[in-house]
DNA sequence: TTATATTGATAGGAATTACCTATCTTTAAA
DNA sequence: TTTAAAGATAGGTAATTCCTATCAATATAA
């Protein structure tokens, strides 16, 4: 059996039809013919139907093309590893990110990354934890950026850097005249939070725990800016991470963002990988850039 | 890149030896030298260090031979598939089940399975449910044969049978003189179980609480035969499915097996596999014979 | 030191094969 | 009946895989 062959027959699956799948594959149509046969033969199985006038799977051809295109995977991945080698910050990446990190994070680290390491070219997936590791497992994903711990034994991790919450209050709460506020002022507040599946729920409701407080539970908010905008209605405070947080917080703001008093309460962000990845030198400089830019952006 | 190379590369990764891995491929040694050099040419890495007297891997050949397993794994699978659809019932399979089932059901379906399809190869496997379903969803194993339900979505599942649950009880214990038991008789009384991890103890669980009895937890056994035993010792009662009660009592037994009154706890004997296999034919094929052989059993 | 055995590389040639162009056959539509 | 479309067949060529024979370098034994 030949790779070449796996080729023809996935065009083939893929054009339903034999001069367009062989000029596909930059060969002419009776080559892509012969070769075609050439698999029959070796395999014992009728692949394709050729009735005159359509080309149609059988199932056992059906079943060879999907597993055809998994072998053509995994040898493109070859290609990938010795690429990795020869240059470690080359070539794609599939990093996934968790929902309330995102869209706060990456326009901090992008720009840095992009410039630092122009070869690498970033595929970016959005999803919330449990589906990130099942996705990372199936090696769907290379990479997950997202709130650790997890219960997962077979990644890796690498600490990126703790993010503090802050309190976000309506600006005419009569808390928000504080500059500075403690967990214990939370006790028997009541906080609006994010729905079900989020991992920031249940680091929320742990500080809420801690503090005393209750959650508002008329209200659940499916995006941290929904949840923002909730606020900005008056309708009850939330903890809002700090990469969250507007940079500069203006008088006509309708939220007032008060940071803690120590001990603040913070979720630990870091990156996973499954363990023994060929990638794990790509990871560690990614590691680095990111925490470079996060200091920066301290000052 | 030709499967051949990869071919050629695994067995110099495992024999660390040109000849010797020449012979294994059934080439001369120059061939596969030249036919190295040439994986080596197109991916523009070194992948083995030749030193005269040790044949050594590079970090990226030993990355890449890996790789080039996973691939060759994959291209057996299509001859699988192929075959497969030639005989639904040839070829290999790997089944997984139970440790409480295993055993007992094994002998009483696999001459059956032997004699009505002596073509397949069943490799065995033994795990708790946990490890059992991941296993599955890696394709380390085809197919599962244990108590239904399991949560997880994507496998597809075949029934198989409903199988009772009998009370074990030492022999000079009070209820021991009774043909029949109902659950209302267990109230209050103390259960031997098994310890965490097996399907079992929690179905057996969910039925203590259903009549109202409790589990020793100074107890646990670590499988039902030992737990067997311990009933055996007059330590006190358990339940024990109907496929690991033996056929027949015989006086000197140091245990009683009571059948339990309409309606009988049982559990759900099912198999799972992978959501659209291509053994769907087998499996169901092995459902009949293996179903047609516990019914057989209950004469 | 010198002979010998071991091991991988190189050279040159034969067999195979993947591919091309040109042509044929069959079917559906004009 | 003709025409167009689509896949199969034929024959030839260039590339490639594999062989045998031989070489080069090293380690071990005499």
């Amino acid at each position: 059996m030949k790779l070449r062959e796996l080729e023809y027959l996935v065009a083939v699956d893929e054009e339903r039809h034999f001069n367009r799948a062989a000029e596909r594959c930059f060969v002419s149509q009776p080559t892509l013919s012969g070769q075609l046969k050439k698999l029959e033969d070796e395999l014992g199985v009728l692949l394709v139907e050729r009735t005159r006038r359509r080309v149609a799977m059988t199932e056992a051809g059906k079943a060879v093309a999907v597993q055809a295109r998994k072998v053509l995977t995994e040898v493109k991945t070859i290609k990938e590893i010795v690429q990795a080698f020869d240059d470690p910050m080359s070539g794609e990446l599939h990093v996934g990110l968790i929902p309330t990190l995102a869209p706060y994070l990456l326009p901090r680290i992008m720009p840095g990354i992009r410039t630092q390491y122009p070869k690498i070219k970033l595929w970016l997936h959005e999803y919330q934890t449990a589906v990130l590791l099942e996705k990372l497992r199936r090696a769907e994903l290379d990479l997950l950026i997202l709130a650790l711990p997890v219960d997962s034994n077979d990644f890796s991790q690498l600490h990126l850097f703790n993010e503090p919450f802050q309190l976000a209050v309506p600006k005419d709460e009569e808390l928000a005249k504080q500059p500075i506020i403690t967990l214990d002022e939370l006790s028997d507040r009541e906080m609006l939070l994010l729905e079900e599946g989020h991992c920031l729920r249940g680091q929320a409701l742990d500080i809420c725990f801690m503090a005393g407080a209750q959650e508002n539970v008329g209200f659940h908010a499916s995006s941290l800016e929904t949840l923002r905008q909730m606020v900005g209605e008056g309708m009850g405070m939330t903890l809002m991470p700090q990469l969250a947080v507007p940079a500069q917080q203006s008088g006509q703001d309708r939220i007032r963002y008060l940071p803690f008093a120590d001990p603040k309460p913070s979720r630990h962000i870091g990156m996973l990988y499954r363990r023994g990845s060929y990638r794990e030198e790509t990871f560690i400089n990614l590691q680095q850039q990111i925490q470079q830019a996060m200091e920066q952006e301290q000052k």
